[in-house]
DNA sequence: AGCAGAACTCATCATGTGTTGAATTTAAGT
DNA sequence: ACTTAAATTCAACACATGATGAGTTCTGCT
């Protein structure tokens, strides 16, 4: 999406003037192309080209193509500030609030791409699939089903409803599903969220 | 998985003795790499070692790799002779039909195999999604929005929550859902897509 | 029996991949 | 001011990929 000029036919080689800031426009360039791309789909060297550097460079700062994935995925949600609120609602709410809470983290691209990147790398590398395994029963199953007396299995298929929507809807991006507004899509899962976590 | 002898060091060029079956076997092999690594992930290399043959062979018969992946889907799930079950289950009981129809296609390898092989590949490549997408919208969405009353956006809300736990349970393989047996499964999923579909 | 065409392999091309080591320029520490 | 270390590029390796064209062996039709 983002097609730096690439003006720098020849930039001589040795450190750049000024303070650091290439490593942040590496890890930048990254997540965007992971979200887009997956992790098998995005080569070290288009993210040096994004980046504006050598792909030499990428590899100097992180070792390796997986470490620039774990560097860039570092992030995703963090459950910590998210679980308070989940645990304040009124127990009869909790399926929409659920569901707000979901919603905006995909408001914005900004907070939508690590979690997409993930999900489209998990689904052809064993690697990513792991790490979204682990997130996913660390992270969102065990607390949830402790907060909540809910079991494990229902607090799975909730999860299930807002993946299987989430993909069809910004990565399959099928109708009318992908253009519904924030409150249809509230309208229509809270009750069923609500229903596996009551 | 299926690792061939590859005892062949060389095997003489021209045609083989007997009955042609190395087309069938490319498609058998292809269906099964789609399914394990995903469109992107799959090698025409990796399809002919598996088949027992040469790359070169895979290219002849099926034009490119495009043509393999098209011609090795062309049947994920036929909707015809499932459509018709949907229409004369009880109308109370069409939530739980459908969950067991959807049980019955992951069930056996064979069968699961194509529809695997379409998610995994549509999440990096554009082409597998637009065939999905319109798979979707065309086989499922419509018809079962026609077939019952039910609003496109309720119809797709059930196929997230199938695809969701799919994904949960094939391909992420998080527990419990991945071990679950197939009654709990219909007991947890029953309500909910009668719920969308009711 | 003979011949067109299908099945099949081989060698090869152009391109893209992750990774490495050496060389050069600047920033930081003393 | 000097030195160490960090940032950066370049050139290259070893390998995998999709694709092509030519050549060989068999089947099927007449």
């Amino acid at each position: 999406m983002k097609s730096e000029p690439d003006v720098r036919q020849t930039r001589r080689p040795g450190r750049r003037p000024g303070p650091t800031e290439t490593r942040a426009a590496i890890l930048a360039a990254a997540r965007e192309l992971f979200a887009e791309k997956g992790y098998d789909g995005t080569s070290l060297r288009a993210i040096a080209r994004a980046a504006g550097c050598d792909p030499a460079l990428v590899h100097h700062f992180f070792g390796n193509k997986e470490g620039v994935f774990t560097t860039a995925m570092q992030f995703p949600v963090t459950p910590a500030d998210v679980l308070p609120r989940l645990l304040e609602a009124p127990p009869d709410q909790l399926g929409e609030t659920l569901v707000r809470i979901f919603l905006e983290i995909w408001r914005d691209e900004e907070r939508r791409a690590p979690v997409i990147a993930m999900v489209r790398s998990a689904m052809t590398n064993e690697q990513a699939a792991t790490l979204m395994r682990e997130f996913i029963t660390t992270a969102l199953l065990r607390r949830v089903a402790a907060a909540r007396g809910t079991s494990l299995l229902r607090a799975e298929a909730a999860v299930g409803q807002m993946v299987g929507v989430a993909i069809l809807r910004y990565v399959i991006k099928t109708e009318p599903v992908a253009s519904a507004s924030e409150e249809e899509l509230v309208e229509l899962l809270a009750p069923v969220i609500q229903h596996y976590l009551g």
